[in-house]
RNA sequence: GGGAGGUUAGCUCAGCUGGUUCAGAGCACCUGCCUUACAAGCAGGGGGUCACUGGUUCGAAUCCAGUACUUCCCA
């Protein structure tokens, strides 16, 4: 035993696991006869590094893949990454600033060139991160959103929707990033309250000395005005209906619309209309038929149409303007507001709403099914209060802007040539069509432009679960894999994400893409504040695994993470993971330390012990599977956790125990390894380290086979009346416990205890092992029934039987009847609730045999309970006075 | 502005279809222990009018309404 360290060292246990796992192939799955159990792995951003989401995210992810290859299902995780183009880019970018290379003086082909570099070489930390975490991830099926099988795919639907009309291309508005000079997505805008200021501006209307007063956040769109709308019921504003205002400083003349959309009580109920700066304007514009003045570059300076300040940045120009309107008298007042600011997620650029030429998905057109597989369960979403977000969204879904002013990704497949636009998967095609159409047959691909922009992201990542089987090519592992059993991923990406691949499975399989969505909360500090690396809140996930073992991380991650709610993080939280490792493993060194004789029979303590670990181990086995069905992970953990430190570790441990030096009968000791063993088995989908070496080090000489692969205990119901017995004996015992630390007694000094007689009592007895069990555990130099009423000593209730610990001592007689009487007290009332029930024929009428049968019992139960403290009661009262 | 959720021990949360041996878990806390598996431990213990108000009911942490506070989503 010595040369087991008395602590778990979890760094070599890991390595040496995990490349034994590989290289049995374990994790590999191909198609067969089994069923499949299939998950793919939210594609982590290429740029990224293991942050505490992904340990979350993931660790769920390995627990319920390991759980089904342990049920015998092929379980099969498939991982990879997505090309994140904004973030990539951005982040090649800087790369090449470093070296002193500028962007602009590449072209597109070197850009990339770098860029595919800068891939291949930061790309796959991750993924290799993820291993120390113990994922068991199918690595030969290591997917890329830019590899050439996934990027075929977003050719083939891109195409496909646009032949189907469900694909367009558009001027429209559009959120703009001035820093990335690209459009982004509704949903890459983040939206807060910032401080401005309110300029009341007035413009004078056309042939009069009179003025209209506008109210502005925004002097710099002022160029762009091309209308100054009222609501048509404002008597404010009657007299200028139809009549023309002069745009200030500008000098163009605008007509005054009249508008209900306009607020009336907002400002000074005039409204400037700069259509093409602003949505709302945009859609006035369109309505009213309104020129649009863009006065912006996409970099975010003035532009040569707005005629003020070209070049010059919108936030510069903005109190440049204010000042010139204000000197020269067209200012009436500034107020201080408070108004919500739009941010890029990437840059924190100011996002400007900007008119442009974009491609779109036509998302109602997709949204139908997937919405409804939702609301039915067909999907089925834990926790279930999701539904209300995701149907939100489906029911007021816009469409889709996927183009990106970007380069790093999948670049448009269209091709431009004069006015015609085609759209096909290769140029090839394109210009065989381009022939086609133009019916110049001279055409060669130099003819033809190819759109210069790439796709969004998600444009690939929603044809993931498709796609990583290569389901647009073959239908073999598709049949087979698809769709996916579940999908482990955060709420925050519900639309970008999880919407998108339900809409384009049943867009292009006819079926949903996954049985069931799990989602996690987001990992967040004590103070719950987002984890993030501005903040520098966010522990570094591989110091931790280093410190506190991959087992231990697990666990603190999973301890506390129900399904939805977040996880506020803790280091607390991976050090008791820590913790229950050491205990796993000091539980190993107790037993393998022991002598097993044959020769020894097992005691009735020994049967009595081993048996009930057995039915207990059922029946928690089958609440973990319950607990499974459900996602409740944590709940599971929970349930492993105090059955192994309490009732194996603290109680059954205990029990069988050889005294010191003393030999073990070698049937309890197997027995005792293989309840043991069976535990591993139950743990280890969520510490797959230690249960693997724990398992082979209890297995040295016997069975062969891996923790991994052992099956996973199905669990039943449990012979209550043995639970019940023992779960009497252990309250006993630390009753008997509770006496000794009161009265300060050492736990050496072995005690005489007495039961009064009764039925339960005399069942319990007879159990073979029950009363040497209590013998053992509470200390007792004798364990007697007897028919007195009272013995010198201490007593207590336990259920409803009593009992006595004779002892030579004084007792505080006043404070034992102020305890005796405070409990009468509360089994008073607790009667009193129960004969209240049974006495109401409602109750008695309506509610099912076995509720009043349990009522019953528990009013015998504790009337009893109120006969003997009565009588306590009464004896104490005689020694107080 | 529209919508969804939350409010249970000092902290983080369980508590499913209403029924007091269920007011619970983990952590934290207090007391006593270096009892040779484990001080990363052992044994014992104290903590809560289940946000507030009203209603339904024989019975409410659990259902309903309102109030307060709070989180989030969308605009």
């Amino acid at each position: 035993m010595s040369e087991i360290s008395a602590r778990y060292n979890p760094l070599e246990v890991e390595e040496k696991w995990y490349s034994y796992w590989m290289s049995m192939q374990y994790f590999k799955s191909t198609p067969d006869g089994r069923e499949p159990y299939s998950v793919v792995i939210p594609p982590p951003n290429v740029t990224g590094v293991l942050h505490m989401g992904h340990m979350l995210n993931n660790t769920i992810q390995d627990v319920l893949i390991r759980k089904a290859r342990q049920e015998g299902k092929n379980a099969c995780w498939v991982p990879g990454t997505d090309h994140a183009s904004i973030a990539t880019e951005a982040k090649v970018v800087r790369m090449l600033r470093e070296r002193g290379i500028k962007k602009a003086d590449l072209s597109r082909d070197e850009f990339l060139k770098y860029a595919w570099e800068w891939k291949e070489e930061y790309g796959g930390i991750i993924l290799q991160q993820l291993q120390k975490l113990g994922a068991s991830c199918d690595w030969d099926r290591t997917a890329f959103t830019m590899d050439e099988i996934r990027s075929d795919a977003v050719y083939k639907v891109f195409v496909d929707l646009h032949r189907r009309g469900k694909l367009y291309r558009k001027k429209r508005m559009v959120n703009w990033d001035p820093e990335a000079r690209t459009v982004l997505s509704n949903e890459e805008v983040i939206y807060g309250m910032e401080n401005s200021r309110l300029f009341h501006v007035k413009y004078q209307i056309e042939g009069t000395e009179e003025y209209i007063t506008i109210a502005t956040t925004r002097p710099e769109t002022i160029p762009g005005d091309t209308a100054v709308a009222v609501h048509p019921d404002d008597p404010r504003y009657h007299a200028f209906h139809g009549k023309r205002a002069i745009v200030p400083l500008i000098g163009r003349a605008v007509p005054i619309i009249v508008d209900e959309y306009v607020t009336m009580d907002f400002g000074t109920g005039a409204l400037k209309v700069t259509p093409a700066h602003d949505v709302n304007d945009f859609d006035l514009g369109v309505k009213h038929q309104l020129e649009t003045v863009d006065v912006f570059n996409d970099d975010g300076t003035m532009s040569s149409a707005a005629g003020i300040y070209p070049g010059d940045d919108r936030f510069v120009v903005r109190k440049k303007f204010a000042a010139d309107l204000d000197a020269a008298g067209y200012i009436v007042k500034i107020e201080d507001y408070k108004n919500n600011v739009g941010r890029s997620e990437r840059t924190n650029a100011v996002v400007e709403p900007r008119l442009s030429l974009q491609w779109y998905v036509d998302m109602k057109a997709l949204a139908g099914p997937a919405l409804d597989a939702v609301e039915s369960d067909e999907i089925e979403f834990f926790p279930k209060n999701q539904k209300n977000l995701y149907r939100h969204w489906m029911e007021n879904i816009r469409d889709w802007c996927i183009s990106r002013q970007l380069w790093w990704g999948h670049r448009v497949p269209a091709w431009y040539y004069g006015e015609f636009t085609f759209v096909a998967e290769n140029i090839a095609e394109a210009l065989e069509e381009a022939k086609k159409i133009s019916g110049n047959l001279a055409l060669t691909e130099a003819d033809l432009s190819q759109d210069e922009d790439v796709l969004d992201t998600w444009f690939s990542s929603w044809l993931w679960p498709i796609s990583v089987f290569d389901g647009f090519n073959s239908k073999e592992e598709l049949n087979y894999y698809y769709p996916t059993s579940v999908l482990v991923t955060g709420w925050d990406i519900i639309f970008l994400w999880v919407a998108r691949m339900a809409m384009a499975g049943f867009e292009w399989t006819g079926e949903k893409p996954f049985h069931d969505v799990y989602f996690t909360g987001m990992v967040r500090d004590k103070q719950r504040r987002k984890m993030s690396k501005q903040l520098g809140n966010s522990p570094d996930a591989l110091k931790l695994i280093e410190d506190y073992g991959a087992d231990g991380v697990r666990f603190g991650m999973l301890s506390c993470s129900p399904a939805g709610g977040d996880l506020l993080f803790d280091e607390k939280l991976v050090e008791q993971g820590r913790n229950f490792c050491n205990k796993l493993w000091n539980a190993m060194r107790l037993i393998l330390g022991w002598t097993p004789d044959p020769s020894i029979e097992p005691t009735p303590l020994d049967q009595l012990a081993y048996n009930w670990m057995d039915e207990k181990l059922s029946v928690i086995a089958l609440k973990v599977n319950e607990d499974f069905q459900q996602y409740r992970l944590s709940d599971a953990l929970m349930s492993i956790y105090s059955f192994i430190w309490d009732d194996f570790c603290s109680w059954y441990l205990e029990m069988v125990k050889p005294g010191q030096g003393e030999p073990i009968s070698e049937q309890c000791y197997t027995k005792t390894i293989s309840i043991f063993t069976d535990i591993c088995s139950l743990l280890h989908p969520f510490m797959p380290f230690i249960t693997e070496e724990i398992w082979h080090q209890l297995k040295t000489n016997s069975q062969k086979g891996d923790c991994m692969l052992s099956p996973y205990p199905k669990g039943g119901k449990g012979d209550e009346i043995m639970l019940a017995a023992i779960e009497h004996a252990k309250t006993l015992i630390t009753a008997i416990r509770e006496v000794r630390a009161k009265n300060g007694l050492k736990s050496k000094e072995a005690l005489p205890l007495y039961a009064k007689s009764s039925q339960i009592v005399s069942a319990f007895e007879k159990i073979g092992g029950y009363s040497p069990l209590v013998t053992k555990m509470a200390g007792l130099f004798s364990f007697e029934i007897t028919d007195l009423e009272d013995i010198q000593g201490v007593n207590f209730i336990v259920d409803a039987e009593k009992y006595f610990v004779e002892l030579q001592i004084e007792i505080d007689a006043a404070k034992e009847l102020e305890e005796k009487q405070k409990e009468l007290v509360h089994q008073l009332n607790f009667v009193d609730g129960i004969l209240k029930k049974l006495t109401n024929e409602r109750f008695v009428a309506g509610a099912p045999s076995d509720v009043i049968e349990k009522e019953r019992k528990k009013l015998a139960d504790g009337q009893e309970r109120i006969r003997l403290l009565e009588q306590e009661v009464i004896k104490l009262k005689g020694l107080v006075n």
